[in-house]
DNA sequence: CTTGACCGGGG
DNA sequence: GTGTACGGTCAAG
């Protein structure tokens, strides 16, 4: 029979020692299990000299451990050039790293490659299959009572089509914990909303379920993930609080945590710092891992809450319930109902940002070959590399061998490179700003300059590329296109058509949006791979790529420059790969400007044009330099662009942000005078106790308990007081705190927001407003002394 | 200035 | 499990 479905997840187990690969898959009919026992461990041995001593002295050896059950001679392409290998394979997986150790010790052995690749990526990279889209299998049914579903022996396996993409099954879920037991399990989907409650009376809402005993809760938990079976389950760090929860208390109760398609518990996958847990046959996915490892490059937001991120992606924020008022309310069984929609808000949050994040985690998994449980915990650097490794397996490249640890150590001690470069600007306002960037500077760079481990200082080459870096000089060799601009040039074409395509499809259809997921997927891959050139654990790393690479997008932006000074133009302000001009003929010369400079590009580079703002403001640093990466811009239509201000941090009031802000958006509109208005009024404000203190409240985050620190700082000292009031405050918990009026020191008066009755207005005006302000207005002239309303001449702080 | 410990999200 | 992979910040040395 023949079976057609998504492809969710894919791993292997061994039985009678022999592995067999199983695919789990969701069809129209329900979930489906293939299982493959025809696929053969293997890895390479290349010959020291000669490959036929090598296949003679591997056929001689006797292996401790482990069993060849074959040899092939073979070619693969190492590092641009032809290799000759010793292809050998083994009975069981595990057998691979066993034997290529013994086979690596024989004298006509000079390394052993591949043999650290999982299983069943192995084989999904081999038979180019692209979860989770569509495959086909077939073969004849067989009786597994493990599997909840169909399962088949399968005889053949082939991807259909890669842009039909699993369709959305998805359940959301939270846990809610008081004091170690779990007081609530909350669901979110489709039409489908639950909250279980340890706690039989007192809810009122409709999808409040009240349970008997926290067995009870996790019973029914599990019960409603299986009879639901939805293909997706995510929440948020649930990999490292919400399945860590529920394996300690389903071992407390002597329950067995199985809530995947087959009879097996759910298991911890350990990489490195995270765990990931692993749920059979379904796909869980914890959305903080993908916001944390990729998302949150491009994410405005400094923390990486839910109630962050929401705030970011979907413009919601979770109900307004803290913590303590959590604990509060459960101790006394108050406001139950406020509790229960306070559960369901985090699993709804969860199933929507869901809804915009799972697809995203798709196209990169379609792309790469991985399947989404790895792609949704995986690093940009394994992203690339994975991505390499499958296209490596396509061509008949051999895949280098990962750095040992002291490789890698050597790799970081050699210290950085020079990277990007940034223009001082001049201090002051500026007018008229015409802002131009390149289009994937670094990915063009590479792929125009054919920039590859494999093209770099090669012997034979008619066709040479020299870079110079500092000393040193890199030639990359131009006759033939290396790996790694051979992928670019797939993935940076791909792109630019499906920008194309864009434009003629209506934003609301779903064809829009997996055209955009798809495009998205191409740029977040392709603009990784110039930082996995220099990344020191990368199987491909190359720092001379690395560092051409940045000394030439030096040189373009140079050359770019150059054209502008010469057209007349002057230059704000530039970084790595921008530029900001300035001139009254910015508007009309532009076109001629960004001919001159895309004339002098090769093919795949282009300079764009990338926005006009009216007016710029650029500060200056201690030593009386233009700050680099610190400017504010206003856009014609009077929107602000704030780029590295460091008070807009969440350690500083939201007085002290929101002062900075208008502050600014005054002094871009040319009204300084206003500006300094702004900072008198709100000291004003202060003095006469008119600010509310949650506007006063500063933000930090206590890394131990409070009776452990031996320093005083203020958060502690408020913290400590809160648990002289009964507040259970421990190691991880974000205290709030305002510096209240009176005597002693700003530690002595910290005091948690909800307990502030005054607030000391000395102390946000010398410690938060007029350093905010004075960043602007220094460069105006003004002094702290003169923002305070105090003569210059004074030089006394009245408040000290 | 360099080195080592700590931290992220969750309740 | 064909294991074990981060990067930034801050206090101490």
């Amino acid at each position: 029979m023949e079976i057609t479905g998504w492809l969710l997840d894919a791993d292997y187990i061994i039985e009678d020692d022999v592995p067999i690969i199983r695919l789990f898959l969701s069809t129209e009919d329900g979930p489906v299990q293939a299982r493959i026992d025809s696929f053969t461990p293997y890895f390479y041995l290349v010959p020291a000299e000669d490959i036929d001593d090598l296949a003679e002295a591997v056929a001689d050896l006797e292996p401790e451990e482990g069993t060849i059950t074959g040899t092939e001679q073979t070619t693969r392409v190492d590092n641009g050039q032809k290799q000759e290998v010793l292809k050998v394979e083994t009975a069981v997986p595990p057998d691979v790293p066993k034997l290529k150790d013994q086979c690596w010790e024989l004298d006509a052995v000079q390394e052993a490659r591949e043999f650290d690749i999982p299983f069943y990526k192995r084989f999904l990279f081999d038979h180019d299959l692209r979860p989770p889209s569509r495959i086909t299998v077939e073969g004849d049914p067989l009786t597994d009572p493990s599997f909840d579903g169909q399962t088949i022996a399968a005889t053949s396996v082939a991807q259909t089509e890669t842009d039909d993409i699993l369709p959305s099954d998805t359940l959301a879920f939270d846990l809610e914990v008081y004091k170690d037991e779990i007081i609530m399990c909350s669901f979110y989907s489709d039409g489908y909303r639950k909250v279980l409650v340890n706690e039989e009376d007192g809810f009122e809402a409709e999808y409040v379920e009240p349970v008997a005993s926290e067995q009870a809760l996790l019973e029914r938990m599990m019960a409603i993930i299986k009879d639901r079976d939805p293909d997706i389950l995510v929440g948020y760090n649930t990999d490292e609080y919400d399945f860590d929860v529920l394996r300690d208390r389903c071992e407390e109760h002597g329950l067995e945590l199985t809530i995947g398609r087959t009879d097996r518990r759910v298991t911890f996958q350990r990489r490195g710092r995270f765990q990931g847990a692993l749920v059979e046959g379904r796909i869980h996915l914890d959305l903080y891992a993908f916001v944390s490892t990729v998302m949150s490059m491009t994410m405005d937001t400094e923390t990486l809450t839910l109630d962050a991120v929401a705030q970011e992606l979907l413009g919601k924020q979770k109900e307004d319930m803290h913590w303590e008022d959590i604990k509060n309310a459960w101790r006394d069984r108050e406001q139950l109902d406020e509790l229960a929609s306070y559960a369901l808000k985090d699993s709804e949050l969860a199933y929507e940002l869901a809804e915009s994040i799972v697809p995203q985690i798709h196209s990169l998994s379609v792309l790469t070959g991985l399947v989404p449980f790895d792609t949704c915990r995986t690093s940009y650097g394994q992203l690339v590399e994975n991505f390499m490794i499958r296209e490596a397996a396509q061509r008949d490249i051999l895949v280098p061998n990962r750095p040992s640890q002291r490789r890698i150590g050597e790799r970081h001690s050699q210290g950085d490179y020079l990277g990007g470069f940034v223009y001082e600007p001049e201090e002051g306002l500026h007018e008229d700003i015409a802002i131009f960037d390149f289009r994937s500077l670094y990915p063009t760079i590479i792929l125009s300059h054919n920039i590859s481990p494999d093209t770099l200082d090669r012997a034979e080459c008619t066709d040479e590329l020299a870079v110079e870096v500092d000393e040193e000089t890199y030639t990359f060799c131009q006759d033939e296109q290396g790996f790694i601009p051979a992928l670019l040039d797939d993935l940076v074409t791909e792109r630019y058509e499906i920008k194309d395509s864009l434009q003629e499809l209506d934003e609301q259809t779903q064809a829009y949006r997996d055209a955009d997921n798809r495009q998205n997927a191409l740029k977040i891959l392709s603009n990784a791979f110039y930082g996995y050139l220099g990344y020191a654990s990368a199987r491909w790393y190359s720092r001379p790529s690395a560092e051409a690479t940045t000394k030439l997008g030096r040189e373009y932006i140079h050359e770019t420059i150059d054209i502008a000074e010469e057209m007349g133009f002057e230059v704000a302000y530039g970084d790595t790969d921008s530029v900001f001009l300035k001139g009254e003929t910015i508007q009309t010369d532009m076109d001629t400007f960004l001919d001159r400079v895309n004339s002098m590009l090769p093919s795949y580079m282009e300079l764009e044009f990338e926005g006009y703002f009216e007016r710029g403001l650029f500060t200056y640093t201690d030593e009386g330099r233009g700050a680099k990466k610190t400017y504010a811009l206003l856009s014609p239509d009077g929107d602000l662009k704030i780029t590295g201000f460091e008070y807009v941090r969440r350690d500083w009031s939201r007085l002290a942000r929101e002062t900075q802000e208008q502050v600014i958006r005054h002094v871009l509109e040319n009204d300084v005078e206003g500006a300094v208005e702004v900072v008198t009024a709100t000291i004003e404000d202060l003095k006469n106790g008119d600010v509310d203190p949650e506007s006063l409240t500063i933000y930090t985050s206590m890394s131990k308990r409070p009776e452990n620190y031996d320093t005083k700082a203020p958060h502690v000292e408020a913290a400590k007081k809160a648990q002289k009031r009964g507040h259970d405050i421990g190691a991880g918990d974000t205290v709030d705190y305002v510096i209240t009026a009176g005597g002693g020191s700003i530690s002595d008066r910290a005091e948690l927001t909800q307990y502030a009755d005054d607030y000391d207005a000395t102390y946000y005006i010398d410690k938060q407003i007029i350093p905010v302000a004075h960043r602007v207005l220094k460069v105006f002239g003004y002094s702290e002394e003169q923002l305070r309303g105090e003569g210059k001449q004074s030089g006394l702080n009245q408040f000290a």
